[in-house]
DNA sequence: CTAAGCGCTGGAGTCCACTCCAGCGCAACT
DNA sequence: AGTTGCGCTGGAGTGGACTCCAGCGCTTAG
């Protein structure tokens, strides 16, 4: 057969083998198989599996909403409801991914105008940017720039 | 002048008027001033640096790695440094968003699947893909795909 | 047969980033 | 003047997601 230990598995998505074994005791990985002797085997069918949760993992769904998605059943009744769960996952995803290239941006803003005050040989002063942690009279007045109402997240 | 209350910057930015006063206490914003009262005041440029770090906590900089940045001055002899530092940052972000979008065609697979399976009524079999989490009992020589019962025993 | 390893389990410990008080002072309506 | 309320501080508490044992059992190489 071509199942698995849990070492390979390890290697094979990057998730330490105490992950993976905590993954399974939290319910996340139902179909780790044994043998014998009280081993991990991972089928094919498990490391797919493993490989999913990883995915849900790493965009950010909670381990109990996993486990929730876990838990229905495999059952035809319930296809429709596991795809409207992830549909609405995936949503979640495509906006942090928006989220993330604004903050980006942000930051590109933010190199480049370190970039010219560098060229320039100048200390931010009239545009701040940061701060010096001495004391600092105030500074005259400065517009406000645009901003997108966002929610705290993530 | 326009500066504003630790309200007003909570509604402006979305964080909570506790992590405002504890992100100053940890020292990721030195540019607060307070009025005699002993309240704090944000200037529009304190509003802005809010914001930067807001963006670079979104996108995963850890909070020391915040303070590191916000404690080296604005000096000139800092302002290549800084923006190296970004730039580093920006291109984890970018590459951030790249794993994100990976894992995201991961999940939507899924939900094709899933509407597939849906659709033709199928509980699925073959391709496995989720659990049978009952007792693990003796299955002698339980292979691969061997779909024991994956129906749920809620 | 013995020893070295890997794996197993249950449980404790850690880290991070907040979040929640308690107790107090200023502020400002009425 | 009173009372209602926001804000301040220092410190304790929380939640999430692992990570790290200790102690034991197969398995396998010598």
């Amino acid at each position: 057969m071509d199942a698995v230990g849990i070492r390979k598995v390890s290697e094979l998505t990057g998730l330490s083998i105490d992950t993976l074994r905590w993954y399974e005791r939290e319910g996340l990985l139902p179909l780790v198989e044994r043998e014998p002797g009280g081993r991990r085997r991972y089928s094919p069918a498990a490391v797919r599996f493993v490989r999913l949760v990883q995915a849900l993992r790493r965009t950010g769904m909670p381990v109990q909403d996993v486990r929730a998605f876990v838990r229905m059943g495999s059952g035809v009744e319930w296809h429709g409801r596991r795809a409207a769960l992830l549909e609405e996952h995936a949503e979640a995803i495509e906006r942090h991914i928006a989220q993330l290239q604004r903050d980006l941006t942000v930051v590109r803003d933010k190199i480049a105008h370190h970039r010219e005050l560098a060229e320039r040989g100048l200390d931010c002063e009239d545009e701040i940017d940061l701060a010096e942690h001495g004391s600092r009279a105030k500074s005259p007045d400065d517009s406000e720039a645009g901003g997108t109402g966002d929610t705290t997240e993530e």
